[in-house]
RNA sequence: CGGGGUGUAGCGCAGUUGGCAGCGCACCGCGUUUGGGACGCGGGGGUCGACGGUUCAAGUCCGUCCACCCCGACCA
């Protein structure tokens, strides 16, 4: 339990990020290097944006499946691309059953080989596609530095995988499952988010095109919080996923894959957590409402219960409640903790309130004597309702505005390496992969996305001068 | 994998010239408390990261190793 107060963001952002991961009880740090425990309270998170997205990818034709953890090390090999960009973070097993394995099988660090043969076994007409799977699972990638819920070894995420019979219907894929996960992050989230397509050197290894969303965290660094990956037919060559078309033609599927992972988790705390600690956007939060009775005396506790339960019991047939009826810790206490671990609404009350038939209410985006507010007890569900509509806007509003303000646009190369150290850029690039190596080496900043909504007309690329089309944010990025 | 740092109770730390392993918080018990991180009294809890060496004696000195954190390179 946390007792002291938190390192500020101001002070270390990133010592901020760890201790309130800690002490919210989201995640531990596990014994073995570079994974992590993610406790109740950040599970619960999770299976929240589970439900969100599940139901999204269900409303939009997709079936949940589950493919083996384990994938033949010469699936990965198949697809060049792919296994050059994975090779070097691959757990390999290479025994089993205390025999060694006649051929080592991988840990899967994502899983379009293993469904990639899948599919070539099950798709033989042009009436089996499309072929719509997505799949709630772990995935292992031994990466050098972790970090919390941003970066572990293993992560749990989806990844949609599907075939097309035409180009154009892979393609509209692609966009539509970006355009789901913007729509999550937006409405459930609360998070302004930034979909375009990713440059040559940052796109999957193995895809046509990929494309993000990308989010400004509270440090203005860049998270890349979803992706969805038009593969054309680089996998469906690879693994020989054909069929035969009306034309009685033999056709290469076209394949995309999509995902988002438990570091969303990440880009939640980090962008609306505060010196406090997290502020849960209240579609998502584990606890929607907490409810602290405050009570001096028996005699209290006797008149003020008998409310709490009253309204406990009204509240919870709509939202994710919490009554805190511990006796042991002071309700200044209890003010923090749950201010901490980022509850939404926290309603107290108390022998003054019952005087007044009235609840006192706290938003928690708002802090201090501003964020409090008295709600009549009647329709008092309806008043939640609404106050919890309201805290998603102004979140979504506060951390928009946090972005616009750092988002620049430099009159050259020098004013673009300053405003880099503090937000993101948004320039004219040419598309060379030369400028952007330069810009990456001397600023440490990557090219993040190149925007769906390009402004009009054609610039110079910031970096070389040369004649450039399109524009693309430039930040550092988790 | 390069650079830096840290390993002593659950957490944060102190431990001087090598000489009985400590403090605060947390935890347990009792009592008083409770509208923004309560207080008193009494308790429990330790292979001092590991291994080896020096010494009458090592948390402390020497060596080797390990783990974790931070900064880089790489990455969702």
């Amino acid at each position: 339990m946390a007792d002291e107060k938190l390192t500020t963001q101001a002070e270390n952002f990133s010592e901020w990020y760890n201790q309130v991961v800690l002490r919210a009880e989201m995640a531990d740090y596990s014994p073995v290097r570079g994974c992590m425990v993610i406790r109740p309270y950040g599970w619960s998170l999770w299976e929240n944006i589970q439900q969100s997205l599940d139901r999204r990818f269900k409303a939009t034709g997709h079936v949940n499946a589950a493919f083996p953890m384990f994938i033949p090390m010469s699936f990965l090999e198949k697809e060049k691309e792919h296994v050059e960009g994975f090779s070097p973070e691959l757990a390999v097993v290479t025994h089993g059953g205390g025999q060694k394995l006649e051929e080592p099988l991988v840990v899967r660090p994502t899983s379009e080989t293993i469904i990639g043969y899948m599919y070539s076994q099950w798709i033989k007409s042009y009436r089996d596609l499309p072929v719509l799977i997505n799949q709630w699972a772990n995935v292992v990638r031994w990466e050098m530095r972790t970090r919390l819920f941003l970066r572990t070894l293993e992560f749990y995420w989806q990844e949609g995988h599907t075939a097309h019979a035409t180009e154009a219907e892979a393609r509209e894929e692609t966009r539509r499952m970006m355009d789901q996960y913007c729509n999550f992050a937006i409405e459930d989230a609360a998070i302004p988010v930034i979909p375009g397509r990713k440059s040559e050197t940052e796109k999957f290894a193995g895809a046509i095109e990929s494309i993000s969303m990308e989010a400004m965290m509270g440090d203005a660094k860049a998270l890349q919080s979803a992706t969805s990956h038009f593969l054309g037919q680089n996998f469906a060559k690879a693994f020989d996923i054909k069929f035969l078309d009306q034309s009685n033609i033999l056709q290469y599927a076209w394949t995309t894959s999509w995902g988002l992972s438990t570091r969303f988790v990440g880009a939640i705390i980090m962008t609306h957590g505060d010196d406090q600690g997290l502020v849960l956007p209240p579609k998502l939060a584990p606890i929607q409402v907490v409810i602290v009775p405050i009570a001096r005396s028996d005699a209290d506790r006797s008149k003020v219960m008998p409310v709490v339960e009253q309204v406990a019991g009204e509240l919870q047939a709509h939202f994710r409640i919490k009554v805190d009826d511990r006796t042991e810790v002071t309700p200044g206490f209890k003010f923090n903790d749950w201010e901490l671990r980022g509850v939404p609404l926290r309603l107290e009350i108390g022998p003054k309130d019952i005087d007044k038939g009235v609840v006192t209410a706290a938003r928690r985006d708002i802090p201090g004597r501003d964020g409090k507010s008295t709600l009549s007890m009647d329709q008092l569900a309806a008043q939640v309702a609404e106050l919890l509509t309201e805290i998603h806007a102004s979140m979504y509003d506060k951390a928009e505005a946090f972005r616009d303000a750092h988002i620049h646009d430099p009159k050259d190369y020098d004013a673009l390496k300053e405003v880099v150290q503090e937000g993101w850029a948004f320039s004219w690039w040419c598309g060379s992969r030369e400028c952007e190596a330069k810009i990456k080496e001397e600023t440490k900043a990557t090219t993040r996305c190149i925007p769906f909504h390009q402004p009009e007309g054609e610039g110079r690329c910031i970096y070389c001068g040369q004649p450039a089309k399109e524009r693309v944010y430039f930040a550092r990025a988790y």
